[in-house]
DNA sequence: TAATAGACCAAAAAACGATATTAGTCGAAA
DNA sequence: TTTCGACTAATATCGTTTTTTGGTCTATTA
């Protein structure tokens, strides 16, 4: 059935967002879920698949979360704001997927850098996607936009240490992405 | 005697850069450096002051090879590219003091927290500098200069974790810097 | 006096073995 | 088809002993 798989799912998702994956116990879920041990092994083959799942089921939540945010913004500048600031607030509140992009014992685990792979790969595309855009509205001007959009990539993938993690006065996180953005769209040099 | 507390730091820096602080003992260092271990405690108050002095000489040597690549280059722009070229690759081949940045119980440390801090200092206070000159000449246009550098230095802190640590591939480091850098000088809008 | 180091100590870490948990299996039953 | 109690092998934990190691003391040298 599917809606035990669902109960279980989110089950281990809050408990593994509590404790992360060692020091969760498959029969702490099994009692949470209200059932035998033995069940959960019925539709997961093993913990390790359970936590694989919740890690995908987050990542798509996350994605879902980008393209709302995205199709409410008009301008393609404000898309990529209000992406930048969805992308990082809602990783600074998942505590689980994010503790993924840190926690040393987890860069084993293949599927966490396949999830991460699959993101970045996303990113790219979405923002390829909106430069694009910005450049058919005549607001946008670059040589390679793929390029572009790799860049920024990174370049997030770079500011979630010091921006999420390091930043302990959250207010103003949205603050110093507004700046940097200003940054990237009007640039250094003298216009 | 000065010479000989030369030889314990250089000596140390070699093997903390192999083996980190924890593993590396102060019998190691002694020997290395020929002499008693006790006579290390005649220069050093302990293996924690060894360290950070090291640390402390590693940064000092990273500030004068930035000063020398800035002043060869003579745009501004191109003042900025050697900055941030020469602290990444630098900082790439700096495993010691690198290691400071990512080790997690080398956080503790409070002479690490204070070293990074004096250098978050130094980079806004000559990213400033340069885009100060930029603008006398011209080339540089921006409301907030001191903000402006400081979201430079968040970003390069940011940038260190995808382009050094992860990036296996060395040699596009200097590509994807380069190309960053081009966007942050144009910016993404059009001109 | 300035340097050096061997011997020593207390504290921390590693090694070890016994004990307890836990991921995963199986067969029976609902 | 779904569920779970009972079981197992593997892993983690815990308490203890042993070893290592940071740091001190004191005698010796230059």
């Amino acid at each position: 059935m599917e809606e035990k798989k669902e109960r279980i799912l989110s089950v281990a998702q809050k408990i593994f967002a509590r404790f992360g994956i060692q020091k969760t116990t498959m029969d702490e879920i099994a009692k949470m879920a209200r059932m035998g041990k033995a069940t959960l092994y019925y539709y997961f083959k093993s913990k390790e698949e359970i936590f694989a799942q919740v890690i995908h089921k987050e990542s798509r939540v996350l994605k879902k979360k980008l393209q709302e945010a995205i199709s409410k913004a008009d301008t393609p500048q404000e898309k990529i704001k209000a992406y930048v600031l969805t992308r990082m607030m809602h990783l600074k509140e998942l505590s689980n997927y994010y503790s993924t992009l840190t926690d040393k014992y987890l860069e084993h685990y293949s599927f966490v850098e396949n999830e991460r792979k699959d993101f970045t790969e996303y990113e790219i595309k979405t923002l390829t996607e909106i430069l694009k855009q910005g450049i058919e509205q005549n607001v946008f001007g670059m040589q390679d936009v793929e390029l572009a959009a790799r860049m920024i990539a990174i370049a997030l993938k770079g500011l979630e240490y010091p921006l999420i993690v390091e930043n302990k006065n959250n207010n103003n996180m949205e603050d110093e992405i507004n700046q940097m953005l200003n940054i990237l769209f009007k640039g250094l040099e003298i216009r």
